[in-house]
DNA sequence: ATAATTTGATAACAAATGTTATCGTCACCC
DNA sequence: GGGTGACGATAACATTTGTTATCAAATTAT
């Protein structure tokens, strides 16, 4: 993991080396709760393995917001800045080896790397890709049907559809688990 | 308008001078397209006055997938880089006041941007903002029924109701005008 | 191994939403 | 000032989607 981070953002090696420090590895079982509201010391996690959901309660529902897979970064800078939407809770769904790291030390990179022509090009281009995903996100939920947005989902991200349980694919499109279902069976007939 | 930015930004009177020459002043009546897929060459808009919607064809319907209003920018930087979704058509709703600014333009003043830490961190702040706006509207779509979220835009965005002709509004909150006005008649018995 | 829990499919019924059509009002154009 | 089209309300009916309940299979815990 580590290495995989050296190779990409190629930093002189000291600065690498103290970056590095701030991050810790754990491995969990799946179901485990990452970060909830209660929490007040906030962290920002890495998978190496595994795979994580986020989600939110409403009304007593739980509302799932986002999947999380392999090289990817949770609980991440928009939840930094602000704490949007309200507070979200971060769980494992399958066991997982993680690298964490403090909040604080996130945001003191962060502002490093806005100094560093190319890091800083890196990071702004990432923050317009999560931009454009949520874009594509949402025109979708209010132009496509529940079952062209599964097949969406399906061509897209088959991860999703392959390693998460169905209900929280369903809570994740708007729709009931029951529905879901029922866009699978009509799938498959034909 | 122009002394708006110049006070806003606060750049030096000779660089300000230069990218206030790029802008160009015009009035336009309702109903104007300003782009669309047939235009080559792209512009970006703010608006003085008036009011803007940007849609696109989905299979023959149209989907509203923004309003823009007063002190706004539209067709903006997300579209520019790439082309999400697909290409979407600009038009007034109300007769408006615009300052236009060619593509190349926007770009290169961006580019140069990033070297004022002040505008950049404004810059990475805006492009934060729109994240988090459509975060919060992918989630409202996921989450809240109709009813909810035309009494959230009615909340958060009056504007939107107060001057957007309804079936606009439907068609950007992903239901039809018919369901829209059930929703209005019956919020208006209690 | 057995029990308990989670997951997913299905049916029956209820509620929400879409579609099509009709009508009245209002603004705009000649 | 009469025509035209845009806009919005409403009704009737069709379709989609949600809810609740039940069952079976798979997974996990003891």
């Amino acid at each position: 993991m580590i290495e995989q981070f050296r190779n990409r953002f190629q930093l002189e090696a000291s600065k690498f080396d103290a970056y590095a420090k701030c991050f810790n590895r754990i491995e969990v079982p799946a179901k485990t709760t990452l970060l909830n509201e209660g929490e007040i010391s906030k962290r920002m996690f890495f998978i190496e393995k595994g795979c994580i959901r986020e989600w939110f309660n409403n009304d007593g529902k739980d509302v799932t917001c986002q999947f999380f897979f392999e090289q990817e970064a949770v609980g991440s800078i928009e939840s930094f800045k602000k704490n949007i939407p309200g507070l979200t809770t971060i769980e494992t769904i399958e066991p997982s080896v993680l690298w964490w790291i403090h909040q604080e030390d996130a945001l003191r990179v962060i502002e490093e790397i806005k100094d560093i022509p190319r890091l800083r090009d890196l990071f702004i281009d990432k923050i317009f890709e999560r931009t454009f995903d949520y874009m594509k996100y949402f025109f979708s939920a209010i132009k496509d049907s529940p079952q062209e947005r599964y097949l969406r989902l399906l061509a897209e991200r088959p991860e999703v559809i392959r390693r998460v349980p169905q209900h929280y694919i369903a809570s994740y499109m708007g729709i009931s688990s029951v529905h879901l279902s029922r866009i699978k069976s009509k799938l498959s007939k034909r």
